[in-house]
DNA sequence: TATTAACCTTGATCTAAATCAAATTTAAAC
DNA sequence: GTTTAAATTTGATTTAGATCAAGGTTAATA
């Protein structure tokens, strides 16, 4: 049985900056399987065990040739290796990407705190796309293996992973449903700032204050649109005041009108 | 403990042109759940009691005004009232689509023979989009309550729910990665092209033959393209000898190109 | 089979976004 | 703090797709 929300994991990994915090686990997505269940009598509490940890990713594990790039940028894990573990981000931004044959990087999601990566691997138990930090950032933990063999015993964790999954798969369609079919570069940008400003309103406690941290370039890519042109939709959502930039601070000034124009079609 | 696999669902609609066929149970996405489990040293298949029926949909059950439309495509359920079964398509195809304050009807999706239609509304236990048939359609229901009183007491079922929703949420993220960020209407219709024989590909037989069923109006409303736009492109790749068109029936002739032209980017 | 109405295609023009080219701002490295 | 590189913005031109307008098909109905 539930014995209610607490904090559940323990922090190893501390941003200096104040640019970012930690989430709160209650605001995480992961938060489903980290609560403690009974289990014959006794409370099992995942996450106190062996299940959840915040580990950093950032500068020091890159591999790669060491450039500017891969010096800030470091690889979670990459597209097409077996499934270890899901993650939940704890603080900073991971931009998903999956390579094609002529060597482009596309940029297929972005997962700010308290959101899921790798969850959709579980299926073919491989990753389907890379994940990559922003900056510095961290995630929590959950082995694949320690966590199907504890729940084998445990129906209460089940649930709580069938909670998990299902709200995954309704957050996707919805991802979706912002995005297929929205063609001109107004309404995707609003579809986009609405989109991730949502996601982002418990970790900010802000619904009209957004830190993208990603670059343009990532957003321009996500989007499929050229950079010149996010560029200049900024520029024009800022002197219709829209919205304020602030570099990556974003303010949404008139969120009814970039509703209005991210559901405008066509 | 799961039996093996058997026919679940019995058949209580037949479509009659052969035009499209029932799909059969192991290959519909429903499967994992309507599997027989042992509770209690007994073995329970759901399929056979009461959670699965197959029910058509088609000109019978609209209460909407008597015109061509609404004869054939009729309303499985409609978006933003609460949920009571999510669904797989037997025969047929569903759209899926979301209304907006303008009164433009948006197609955010489209479901073949063997794919799951309502599951992401368990989260919020509302559907978030309209099911509308395409001609005659007929789908297997499970109630979410008389599943979720059953799934409390027998592991095994909710283990297999698992399975469904992370192979779920695996679709929707592929399906996701497919089209966003493609903006020229050749990837588009390429990507979709491709997407649609794979996901078709059990049910069909063929990995290069597809019967769209959708009309090019809505297949277009799907993509973002205007009509006219999605005609020239299938004109186009007809032309280069990509395809080969008979109505709504079309033929992947070379299927690598497609894919090349899917995975394009700029 | 004729009639009508959806549905789909083709042509000409216009417009939004891509592309090419530079300038400017911002941030990293020395 | 200065230098250098990366990221972002702005301008001019080109192009893909939207739009407007007919013309054909197909399929439902009488």
């Amino acid at each position: 049985m539930t014995t209610g929300n607490k904090l559940a994991n323990k922090v190893v990994y501390q941003q200096g900056l104040g640019q970012h915090h930690t989430i709160a686990c209650e605001n995480c997505s992961m938060n489903a399987i980290c609560q403690p269940v009974e289990a014959d009598g006794q409370i099992l509490d995942l996450s106190k065990n062996y299940l959840s940890k915040q580990i950093p990713v950032s500068a020091q594990n890159s591999e790669l040739p060491h450039n500017h790039t891969q010096i800030k940028n470091s690889t979670l894990f990459k597209e097409q290796t077996p499934l270890t573990s899901i993650y939940a981000v704890c603080s900073g931004v991971f931009k998903l990407c999956v390579t094609s044959k002529d060597g482009y990087e596309k940029v297929v999601g972005l997962r700010y705190p308290g959101e899921l990566i790798g969850e959709d691997a579980l299926f073919l138990e491989r990753y389907n796309y890379s994940a990559i930090a922003i900056g510095q950032s961290s995630v929590c933990e959950v082995s694949v293996e320690q966590f199907s063999s504890c729940g084998k015993l445990v129906p209460e964790l089940q649930q709580n992973l069938i909670q998990l999954l299902s709200k995954q798969s309704y957050v996707r369609q919805t991802n979706f449903q912002s995005f297929i079919g929205k063609k001109s570069a107004d309404s995707l940008l609003a579809a986009f700032l609405i989109n991730v400003t949502k996601r982002n309103e418990a970790y900010s406690g802000s619904s009209s204050q957004l830190n993208l941290i990603v670059s343009r370039n990532d957003v321009a890519n996500f989007l499929g649109l050229r950079r010149e042109t996010l560029s200049r939709v900024f520029a024009k959502f800022q002197k219709e005041e829209l919205i304020k930039i602030e570099g990556k601070i974003i303010h949404l000034l008139k969120k009814e009108l970039l509703c209005d124009l991210a559901n405008f079609h066509s």
